[in-house]
DNA sequence: AGGTACTGTTCCACGATGCGGAACAGGGGT
DNA sequence: ACCCCTGTTCCGCATCGTGGAACAGTACCT
């Protein structure tokens, strides 16, 4: 069913993680024996996801690790997760639905659900916007370290629209009634005629990576008197998330 | 000399970093039977490191692979970095300074800053401790998400020594206090005759994956009208290490 | 120097373990 | 209904990985 050696290969992987160690240490923390742990070292060392610094010394994870990581994009199996969250949401708003992670001080549009309905937002996915432009982004700044957000409104924030929040005390004061309510509401802020609602999606370390999102077209979405409704599903539906995510 | 299954493993998610793939065309690739590559895809999958989208559909690179990856640079050089501060804290306090990570619901303990003491803690390093017997453990808890959090302490929890805080609502009710303070002290929990103090620290996606720490015999350390001082050079320490951390 | 106590590495007979051809099961497309 | 494709499971065979023990270095005390 599953393959041993693999399964070994990986726990000391992970156990190199947390730092480079000897064979002798490995072996004992992955509870193997030292010959064995050495034979699969080095595989891993011809492999080049493992190297060891002077021949005889400890072992730490190599380079050509990173060489494969690095095609996994930051969040690609993340869009897989969110998808049926998304699909429930689109369905439940009749809007598209999407989901987008922090990436170089922006918020990245990772990947569209769109709505079934002719008149629609147009797919942002690969687009950027700034943080304190977007739903998505407030609430990832909502969670933020302080000291790091100090250091992001400490730059002049630029406007996309009329409607673009600039003001760092204001933005500050809504960020503390976006964790109390788990989502929040933008109107035009980023795009005139696009309104959208978005909720933290947050990793078991406790870190914000990422947001989940609904936009439509500002004359028809929200209806008013659903805002407080279809807020907390985008919140649910993101908490949903959260407590599935891989890691 | 070198494992078969690792080297074709690898070689299958060196196919796979080109781009998602199903079996049949992985097997082409890697020029391998298909049944060995659903073998192996299997495990990789069991380990995180490959998913497939919905039972039944494509392979990709999976977050796991991220995980571990991740550690390989910013892991090492966490050490690397945290070393100045633990200096520093050593230095001002005369006792022995330390970091540590969560690994596997443990705070791992990664290095050691020794005292200039001719009496001092041991070297802590490469063992662990139950997050909830030791300040660098309720740091972390104090910054977890409210799930994880209630499933770590839904488990009971053991005792290290007869001082070791085994009670949920007790520790739950001391995590926001920590919060606010920033630092927590810890009399003879983990082991008898040695308190510390310890602060977290915050990764710039906000989680905590690592805690600093002063160590110290409990005769001597703290002493009583130091405890806060004492505690905030810690916290100052942690915050600037949190600062300039490898992202 | 000479020990001692480590380290990482190699050897090799044994048999558990992974191998892979072939058969199976489930979807989509036509 | 078919066909063709997918990913998955089965199972006997022997290859391949296993791990104890012996080896070979190296740093550290006496």
């Amino acid at each position: 069913m599953t393959v041993q050696s693999i399964e070994r290969a990986f726990s000391i992987l992970r156990a190199l993680a947390i730092g480079p160690m000897g064979v002798t240490d490995l072996a004992e923390r992955v509870d193997l024996p030292k010959s064995t742990v050495a034979r699969l070292l080095a595989s891993l060392d011809s492999q080049g996801v493992v190297t060891q610094d002077h021949s005889g010394g400890e072992y730490r994870l190599g380079e050509g690790l990173l060489e494969i990581a690095g095609a996994a994009q930051p969040g690609r199996n993340l869009v897989a997760t969110a998808r049926p969250h998304l699909i429930d949401l689109m369905e439940a708003t009749g809007e598209t639905a999407g989901i987008s992670v922090v990436d170089n001080g922006s918020m990245y549009y990772l990947e569209h659900v769109e709505a079934e309905s002719d008149i629609q937002v147009r797919n942002w996915t690969g687009d950027s916007a700034p943080l304190h432009s977007v739903p998505s982004g407030l609430v990832v700044l909502a969670h933020w370290p302080v000291t790091r957000l100090d250091s992001f409104l400490s730059h002049p924030l630029e406007s996309s629209t009329r409607h673009t929040i600039t003001d760092s005390d204001t933005i500050r004061a809504s960020l503390s009634e976006i964790r109390e309510l788990g989502y929040v509401w933008g109107y035009e802020e980023f795009a005139e005629g696009i309104n959208s609602v978005a909720a933290p999606v947050i990793s078991s370390s406790g870190g914000v990576e990422a947001a989940i999102h609904v936009h439509g077209p500002a004359y028809r979405f929200p209806q008013p008197d659903r805002t407080h409704d279809i807020g907390l599903q985008v919140s649910e539906a993101a908490k949903a998330l959260s407590e599935n995510l891989p890691p």
